[in-house]
DNA sequence: GTGCTGGACTGAAACGGTCTAGACAGGTTC
DNA sequence: GAACCTGTCTAGACCGTTTCAGTCCAGCAC
């Protein structure tokens, strides 16, 4: 171990100067890889500070240069913590972010906070302490506070959300519409009249927006009215919601579900129910983690790398920050992959 | 909104002191509320600091006085990306991490790495640049590196492992080897002579000890000699591990794994290979996330509220933290669940 | 020799807080 | 009235960097 030969106590710029018997100018110079010293003096410098073990004091080096050279970036969620757990798309979004970063030694720093004004606060308190150079901020709502808010603070963000949410923030999304729409049609095609969606929170832009173009891929093609839920996106949630669809009295014979969670919970409600999957009744699920392809029958999913989503909003992230500037565009659109849980209508 | 008042620029301690018409001095203390300034002073700082939205520059802060007030905690994760999204085991770890943390506004700063080198360059970086003000370390090896290093730093540290491995650290486990015994003695119970187990990756110190566990347990009851196949956690290799142990000579009539995807893969093994479960295969999962419940059937798990035991981890971190000591012990032992993949054997 | 140039290096002033020693006022005690 | 508190407040040192205005000096042109 190199470390063993470090010494304790905090060695300051000014000890590394006398042992190179320079100023503390020029090691900070020779430190930072700025013109100004000679090689000579640099090699001596450098290898003062090693045989020191000298590190700068982050704190003293970002008060004095503005320029405070962080390698964290932010993510605030404001939902429960044991939401975190249970769904899937969280866990495979921070994944993808987490690859992006681990490459270029990052580190993500998180919090789980209850509603939009402690996360106004919490990026807030990040972005003045300098313990972030960025963040990424998700589950936007119509005029979305936080858009103003970190508009003011002057913090690179990248905004994952449809630019009708982000407010001019350069942001990330996937086109959801389209691929609702594309879910409808392919029910239709199936031969399905009657359909349903378990959709999450109401609050959630994204949320509005599929509603919008299930509704509205509905009335397109002729369908029956359909009846669209609203959940916390938990399993719990999308088990009830299932369950009272199922025993309404003109059962939907194909449902859609907001994440991946409820449609293994709806599939469960269905065999529980003696509704068999999918000779009666279709099932389809959104994001495709892992758990799709581990249910009896395996759900048919609208498919969408969640992973490679939360790295490529963390790349751009990345650009924003180092560059200044990144590009503004959509992800790749959730794409449908049919097994065991869809059929024709019977 | 209240901060839309705040100006754009960033203030100083310096403007608030003259706002108010008293000294720089005066504000630091009326703002800490420490003793030294009239009730009625303090109003007044309050209020101009108030008007100009000051908030205290943290890099001087902690410049000056060597007591800097982070609230972060660190976690380094020693596992490629995909992993950490794929293993419900860490997203519930995480959650019950982030569930204490949120309510004592602390933050996580999570960080993915290749090795264990590169983790103690990380907690090495977090410590000396004061990101955090503890850690929690995981997955112990035998001789882990990581318990010189970290007594080196003087980093609080809760180590998520047995004593055994954890070298002195104060640390947080569960009784594996008692949970692997009621598993084997259950098993047996059930008629079962032939056990399989497939664990996680043999250099892992709680790998060790389950195997450890395992191969005593069936020793001790005299039933016949069993196989033990490492892996690395994924469902793939799981599955993998699954079709090599049904595809044997005589093949197993029961399988422990190490945790549920590994579990959930080989279920799915099972029923591909028409080998019914639960009537001629035992299968007994490990951690019992909710992705046991979604099974058909269930599977029957060594259940652990992983979330709860993540809240306790972090419990003890923060005591560590704040009282400079917290007390050493177990969490509870898992505790079997039988489910719909455990029966007598035929 | 003088005057210039430019590279290497230094000294001291920030940066924005905390903290300590001491000033000052007003009250008590002898 | 002097001596001594005690509570409030201030001036200024200090934390460990970066940065910037200079100093110094070698080299070169004239």
């Amino acid at each position: 171990m190199t470390r063993a030969a470090r010494p304790a106590g905090k060695v300051t710029i000014a000890e590394v100067a006398q042992l190179a018997g320079v100023s503390k100018g020029s090691v900070s110079l020779a430190m930072n890889d700025k013109p100004g010293v000679s090689a000579a003096t640099r090699k001596k410098v450098r290898e003062a500070a090693r045989e020191l073990g000298w590190l700068p004091n982050q704190a003293a080096r970002s008060l004095s240069s503005a320029t405070t050279q962080v390698s964290n970036v932010g993510l605030v969620i404001a939902r429960p913590a044991r939401m975190l757990g249970l769904e899937p798309f969280y866990m495979e979004f921070v994944s993808g972010i987490e690859s992006v970063l681990a490459e270029r030694s990052h580190s993500l720093l998180l919090r789980l906070v209850r509603d939009v004004r402690e996360e106004i606060d919490v990026l807030d308190g990040w972005s003045r302490s300098k313990q972030i150079s960025g963040s990424i901020m998700v589950d936007f709502t119509l005029d979305d506070p936080r858009v103003a808010a970190v508009a003011a603070l002057g913090l690179p963000v990248i905004a994952v959300g449809h630019p009708s949410l982000t407010g001019g923030l350069p942001s990330v999304w996937t086109d959801d519409a389209a691929a609702v729409t594309e879910a409808v049609r392919y029910l239709a095609a199936l031969g399905h009249r009657r359909l349903a969606r378990v959709g999450g929170p109401a609050r959630l832009g994204h949320t509005a927006l599929r509603s919008e173009a299930f509704t509205q891929a509905v009335a397109d093609l002729k369908l029956e009215p359909a009846r669209i839920l609203t959940t916390d996106f938990s399993g719990e949630q999308g088990a009830r919601a299932t369950r009272a669809l199922l025993s309404s009295a003109r059962r939907p014979t194909a449902i859609l579900y907001d994440n991946d969670i409820m449609a293994v919970a709806g599939l469960s409600v269905a065999t529980e129910m003696g509704v068999p999957v999918p000779a009666e009744l279709s099932l389809l699920a959104w994001d495709d983690s892992q758990l799709c392809r581990l249910t009896h029958p395996p759900l048919s999913a609208m498919s969408h790398d969640v992973f490679a989503f939360g790295a490529e909003v963390t790349r751009r992230l990345m650009d924003l920050v180092g560059r200044g500037e990144t590009e503004h565009g959509p992800a790749p659109t959730p794409v449908l992959v049919p097994r065991g849980t869809t059929a024709r209508a019977h």
